[in-house]
This record gives C-alpha cells, sequence and structure tokens, in this order.
DNA sequence: GTACATATGTAGCAAGCGGTACAAAAAATG
DNA sequence: CATTTTTTGTACCGCTTGCTACATATGTAC
C-alpha cells in the first residue's frame, strides 16, 4: 500500500473544474488564483500533483481528449464515408453548443490560437491535426474500398470536415445557436462527392426517366 | 497650426507594428514592453497617444478593418452570388496565408477567442458578426433577384460562407498551406446551390441530350 | 508506540504586468 | 526673448503573476 498522507482531492473532479476555466479563459488568461479557486485546493497541491501550470494543462488537454475518444471512434465506424461526415459535423455542432457540461465552442480553440510563446498554440494544433488524419485515413479506405470515387482526395476532404467544424466551434464561442450550426452542417454535407455507384445510379435514374 | 513639440512617430507605422505583435501573440500575450519595443516608441508616448492598451487595440482594429474594406467590397460587388462566395473564400484563403506582410491566420482570431473578461473576445465577434451580416444582404438581394433559388436561406449561407472562413483563418494559423486552402475553398464552393435559371438550364440541356 | 512518507495551509518570493509622475525637450505664439 | 503647449525619456508605482519554503497534518510500516 503506498504510504503517506493520502490525497484530500480528486484529481478528475479537479480536472474538469480547471478545464472549464481554461476553456472560458484561455491558457493565458485562467491564472493560477482562478484555477486553484475552482479547483478547490490550494498552490502547493496543485504544484505536487501538475508541475506547474503547463503540466495541469496537459493534463487537461488529455482528459479533454479521452472524453472525445468515443465519439471520434462513432465517427470513424460509420458505414460509409458520407456517414462519416454527416456524423462528425452534426455531431461538433452538437457538442460544441452544448448548454450544460462545458462552455460554448472548443477547448482545443479558445484555450489560445496564438500566445507570448507558441507552445501551447503548437500543443493545440497537433491535436487538431491527430483528428484529420485519422478522418484523412478512413476516406483513404473508402476510396480503395469504391465508397469515394478515384477523383477523390482523402487529404482534401478530411482538411474541409476539419475546417468547418473549426470554423463551427469559433461560431458557437461567439454565441451561435444549435439549430444554425446544424444548418451549416447541412450546407456542408451537400458539397460531399457522390461515389462512382451512386453517379451510375443517378445515371442509369436519369436514362430511365428520358426512356420512359 | 497646432502648437507643441511635435510627434516623433508615425502613428500608422506604430498601428502597424503593433499589429503584427498582436496578431502574433494575442491580446494578452502582448505586453506593454513587446509593443512598445515594436513600435519604436516609449509607453508614455504610447499612453498619450492610444489611452491604454486595450486602446491601442481598437485602433489596431480599425486599421486592420480599414485595410479589408477594400476586399469586403469587391466580395459584395460581385456580379453573382456565387461568385461573391468564390470571390470571398478564395480571397480569405489566401490572405490568411499571405506569407509578407502578416502572420498567417487572421487577426480577429487570433488575438483573442477567450479571455480573463469577455470584452475583447465579445468585440472581435462582433466583427465578424459585421461581415456574415453583409454577406447575408448581398445573398438576400440576389434571392429576390432570383440568382437564387427562393428554397435559399441567405442567413444560413452567410453563415456557412464565414463558418468556412473562419476555420481555415484557424488551418492557417495551423500552418496551413496556400494550395490546401485553395483547395478547402473549392470543396466548400461545391456545396453553392444552384439558382432556378441555372437549373432550368441543366434540365433543358438534359433533355436536349435525351432529344438528341 | 516511533519512524517514515506524502499532502496540506500559510505566507511570501522574484519577476513582470499595466500604467504614471516628472522634468527636460521641441515646437508655435507673442 | 519669454510663454505656452505638447511629446519625450527616465525612473518608478502598486499589483498580480507563476511558483515555492516551511512547518504541520495525516496516513502507512514496523
Amino acid at each position: 500500500m503506498k504510504t503517506g498522507r493520502p490525497r484530500g482531492f480528486c484529481v478528475e473532479n479537479a480536472l474538469d473544474r480547471a478545464m472549464d476555466v481554461f476553456w472560458r479563459k484561455g491558457y493565458q488568461g485562467a491564472s493560477l488564483s482562478d484555477l486553484t479557486e475552482a479547483m478547490g485546493i490550494n498552490a502547493p497541491s496543485l504544484y505536487a500533483c501538475f508541475d506547474n501550470k503547463e503540466g495541469l494543462f496537459r493534463a487537461v488537454l488529455d482528459r479533454y481528449e479521452a472524453a472525445g475518444k468515443g465519439f471520434l471512434q462513432e465517427v470513424l465506424d460509420a458505414p460509409t464515408s458520407r456517414a462519416s461526415a454527416e456524423i462528425f459535423l452534426k455531431g461538433v455542432a452538437a457538442r460544441a453548443t452544448d448548454p450544460d457540461n462545458h462552455p460554448p465552442g472548443c477547448l482545443l480553440l479558445q484555450s489560445g490560437l496564438a500566445g507570448e510563446d507558441q507552445r501551447i498554440p503548437n500543443e493545440l494544433a497537433r491535436h487538431r491535426a491527430e483528428k484529420e488524419l485519422a478522418l484523412r485515413e478512413r476516406f483513404a479506405c473508402a476510396r480503395r474500398e469504391g465508397d469515394l470515387p478515384q477523383s477523390a482526395d482523402p487529404a482534401a476532404l478530411a482538411r474541409y470536415l476539419v475546417t468547418v467544424a473549426n470554423g463551427m466551434c469559433v461560431q458557437a464561442s461567439a454565441g451561435a445557436q444549435a439549430e444554425e450550426l446544424q444548418m451549416v452542417a447541412g450546407l456542408a454535407l451537400a458539397a460531399w462527392p457522390t461515389s462512382e455507384t451512386a453517379k451510375r445510379g443517378k445515371k442509369e435514374k436519369h436514362k430511365a426517366d428520358a426512356d420512359g
């Protein structure tokens, strides 16, 4: 058994409180006093557990990513690339405007696009890029399987989706409503390329209409 | 003639230097020392001219908006809504990745989505919303004139465009290349609704093909 | 019990923050 | 010339920042 005085607070609860502060105020805007007050602990406890402010932030980031892992998997597991795109965009729209749970927007953007040094912005960009990569591989696979036309560019499609998603998060942080973002998601999906088989289907239907 | 010792620096040059600092470091991340050093002046000169840090930032914002006014007008003056959308998205892609002139991304996002108090984020959101409004009115006009189908929603289309634009700026700040964003713009434009006349034109062409 | 290991609260550190007091400097006005 | 008005550089203010020294509290191991 581990010896020593036991920790007097729940790490996960504390991380959730800290996440809320970083989310609302950004990395730089969140002061140690803000954080310790929200977490209900004193500075030495924070430093003993997370080393420093950046360590705390990275722990928050890990927890954030863990919480979003299920959603990403749901997106990747969708039967078609089109379904993946739809679940992704509509899910982001819903999650970015979820009234309880979290502030509007996305922690990966709110906490800092820019900073006195670039380390945190870079870290956040890395996390975002990971998801873009996952989508790209999903779509590359879809193209190999004929679910996407050969003319489709998996990298471009993935980039397009995360671009729209990031934009929706910006809109959400500025007060956009869930329904408004759902409409954006719907519009964005209209750009999705039609698969070869679907194209053929359409052509045949047209031909049938003309013949009939 | 105005009496007193003349100002020893060019206000517009100083604002450009300050803009660069705010752009790269964000509002909070830009310290007074950073700003005065970049502007080549001492603190008292800054305070005499711009009141305080927030005053300087608002002056920078005004200058930023003035510089972008021509581009916005070009977008609104385009002959069709579709052309407006294309000029807008491709222009944003180009401007967000312009290597000289400015850091990558967009000042209205880089300088702060979140902050210790919400005043700057709100101000930035207001500026972004202004452009969305201008686009909405452009598209509402286009619908009245038959350039957009009656089924099209001008507000949704405007929101969609600024969402994609904001997303592209996020991508640019994370290092995305100009060509990559141009592809995103191209994809996003594929979602643009077809006008009634264009639809009719297509149908007639199909009919002609079938007839021929 | 005693010894040890870890966590906690108080109190405070050096450094940097946004902002300013003050006197010298540089122009127009008479 | 002296006067007035504004800007400039130096030097500094009070405050907050991220962070820590230190003594005490609270657990396990023996």
